[in-house]
DNA sequence: GAGCACTGC
């Protein structure tokens, strides 16, 4: 610890925490940042006023930092130093230091917005930019106004976009910590290569690129004259490998032996391989994108930002001297590469945080003014508002409803909270509990459908139950059901994560009073009603995620957002009945486009379930919802006149007149989507 | 008939 480059800057980091409510430090990799700077502020008596809190965007950081700083305090873990984590609370009334996932100071800030019991608040990685690290950055702004004589906020983050952080909290000071890493000399390409899988020495993204350059690494090593070089293993490392592959990676190559590890950008920040010396960086990476405009996701390979590099070149550096080679010229890394990775709240759908943000009750709620430190676009907020009042979220007004509230409180996306609460109403509460465990914990309980297992499987695949003719949300429910009735063999699939969700969110719901009924004594229902029952609830809950077969074929068409044209996905249990036919509307838990824009996990739904959804849709006006209504007028000032009038309902006029020119918009609105 | 970057409550 007391060589960490940190411990120097101990006076002035205290000094200027002292002297300001926020303070952005810039700390490189091995500063030892996650670790010092609660020990620094706990040593100058911030503790005696409340917790010093250090936010993490993933668990095992926050579990990993934590018993770190206990270890150097000489504390047992859960008494002055704890964490907290979804599933997994270990603080106590003693707790001092407390390292916690901002998804949970999130939770915690629902049920105590001023989050009083904290005199300290790190949020730390800031620059990885997590959906979650954002809204948290938004909520930091305002209650540090708020708490102004009680609370300090601290940001860390990497050197190229501290300067924006710093100018978001009004100019604050910004304090930069040198790093402890070996040099590492960068070689840049002359050029790109044509295909970055084809020319041989690369870095892939994916898993399928990962097995494909594995394998191509292999052959190379083996085609290699005796003697000529080291002897070499190979090993691939991504998210979908089970835990026991992924550790082969970490232990120590056997003397004389070089290891080539083939990784994702799970080894950019999530996992850590020491002893590494050689980076050979793609610069490419796999990203998830959301467009709200058609509610579409698409996986793309796209450029990593100027951060990524670095972070990827100084995986090199943290053993010894290390040396990082980048198949892109310096010219693409100067002008082409953008500072920061594009924050995930610009790339996902918000329903979620949105709702989140509605149910805080900030005083000047106004969704498409929060205050972001990168404003996701308004299309994306207004998809959000538009989703959460298919599903009774929010009103035609764009407040949140007492059902919205609810929702807001379960550790769901919207649409499945949404269905847990109509589950309830008709009592098949723990089927629809089974569905959004199953669909929002990555279990495994398919067994291996990757093409390696179907080569190599011994036995003939397992007989899958067939959903009844249902879709995918049933046959999910009829597969949790066998394996319940064969007393859960453990061997058949990883069961730890969803038995926990299930009980987290049946445990949530008994203690707040959400669930009318005990969870199981549904259990023995008739399945077939419940199937029914089920299916209604999800057509409520996923009301925004709707689509009608096309007359003729079976195509169907998306309702809600801009009309697509998609299909099911070829990986469903749905099958066209004898006539050859879908059914003729179903729900979908995503969209994605791959080859072709496809729906996943469909669940057959009834014609007179649809028709409420329908004519919500038609009365949807998203001006209302979003406040650019009653009560939301923008004033024409000199300085903003040309703006404003380049909009298409700019509401300058006495209350009584609003209501008028409302109608009128709404009109033009129903007309122009009328002619679509 | 297709395909799974990575997190988190």
């Amino acid at each position: 610890m007391a060589n960490l480059p940190i411990v120097q800057f101990e006076k002035k980091i205290v000094e200027t925490v002292d002297q300001n409510p926020v303070v952005v430090i810039i700390g490189e990799t091995g500063s030892g940042k996650s670790t010092q700077l609660s020990q620094m502020l706990h040593r100058k008596g911030y503790t005696n006023s409340g917790i010093v809190s250090v936010t993490q965007p993933r668990r095992v950081a926050a579990v990993s930092v934590s018993r770190r700083v206990a270890q150097e305090l000489g504390v047992r873990l859960g008494e002055e130093v704890g964490y907290a984590i979804r599933f997994e609370d270990r603080t106590s009334e003693r707790t001092q230091i407390k390292y916690l996932t901002d998804g949970v100071l999130l939770r915690e800030s629902l049920s105590n917005p001023e989050l009083n019991q904290y005199s300290v608040i790190i949020l730390d990685e800031a620059h990885e930019r997590s959906l979650n690290t954002d809204i948290l950055l938004g909520l930091m702004k305002r209650l540090v106004r708020r708490r102004a004589s009680n609370l300090k906020v601290l940001i860390t983050s990497a050197t190229l976009d501290g300067e924006k952080v710093s100018k978001f909290f009004s100019d604050c000071p910004l304090l930069t910590v040198p790093g402890k890493l070996f040099p590492v000399e960068i070689f840049y390409s002359k050029e790109r290569p044509i295909s970055y899988l084809e020319s041989s020495l690369k870095t892939a993204m994916g898993m399928d690129d990962i097995e494909k350059l594995v394998s191509k690494l292999e052959d190379k090593v083996r085609s290699l004259e005796e003697g000529s070089c080291m002897d070499a293993i190979i090993l691939p490392l991504h998210g979908s490998l089970p835990p026991e592959m992924q550790v082969r990676a970490f232990s120590p190559p056997p003397p004389n032996c070089r290891r080539f590890i083939v990784a994702t950008n799970i080894a950019e920040t999530s996992l850590t391989v020491d002893g590494v010396v050689y980076v050979i960086d793609s610069g490419y990476v796999k990203q998830r994108q959301y467009n709200p405009a058609t509610g579409m996701y698409s996986l793309d390979v796209v450029q990593i930002s100027k951060v990524q590099a670095n972070q990827r070149a100084g995986r090199a550096g943290r053993t010894r001297p290390g040396k990082c080679y980048r198949l892109y010229p310096s010219r693409v890394y100067h002008d082409d590469f953008l500072d920061v990775t594009v924050p995930e709240i610009q790339r996902s759908s918000l329903a979620g945080s949105v709702l989140y943000l509605k149910s805080l009750d900030l005083p000047d709620i106004d969704i498409l003014k929060f205050d972001f430190l990168d404003p996701p676009s308004t299309e994306s907020l207004e998809d959000a508002l538009k989703q959460l009042y298919l599903i009774d979220a929010i009103d035609e007004n764009g407040s949140i409803t007492s059902i919205g509230r609810t929702m807001a409180e379960l550790p769901l996306e919207p649409s499945l909270s949404r269905t847990l609460i109509e589950a309830n109403e008709y009592g098949c509460l723990s089927q629809a509990l089974t569905v959004a465990a199953m669909l929002s914990a990555e279990t495994n309980l398919l067994p291996g459908r990757s093409k390696n297992n179907e080569k190599k499987r011994k036995y003939p695949p397992l007989e899958l139950p067939d959903g009844s003719g249902f879709g995918d949300h049933i046959q999910l429910l009829q597969i949790y059901e066998c394996w319940d009735e064969n007393d859960y063999d453990i061997g058949w699939c990883k069961d730890y994560d969803l038995q926990m969700c299930i009980r987290q969110m049946s445990d949530m719901g008994i203690e707040s009073d959400y669930w009318s009924s005990d969870v199981r004594v549904n259990q023995n229902q008739k399945r077939r009603q419940s199937y029914r029952n089920l299916r209604k609830a999800l057509s409520i809950g996923f009301a925004s995620q709707l689509a009608e077969r096309m007359r003729h074929h079976n195509g169907f068409r998306t309702l809600g957002f801009k009309p697509q044209l998609v299909q099911v996905h070829p990986s469903s249990v749905l099958k066209p009945d004898d006539d050859g036919l879908y059914p003729n509307y179903v729900v979908y838990h995503e969209l994605i486009a791959t080859s072709r824009p496809y729906m996943r996990n469909v669940c057959a739904v009834e014609r007179q379930w649809v028709i409420p959804i329908l004519e919500k849709l038609d009365k949807l006006d998203v001006r209302k919802l979003s406040g650019g209504g009653l009560g939301h007028v923008e004033e024409i000032t000199e300085g903003n006149k040309s703006d404003l009038l380049k909009k298409e309902a700019v509401i300058v006029t006495a209350p009584e007149e609003q209501e008028s020119k409302i109608q009128a918009a709404r009109e033009r609105f129903l007309a122009r989507k009328g002619k679509k």
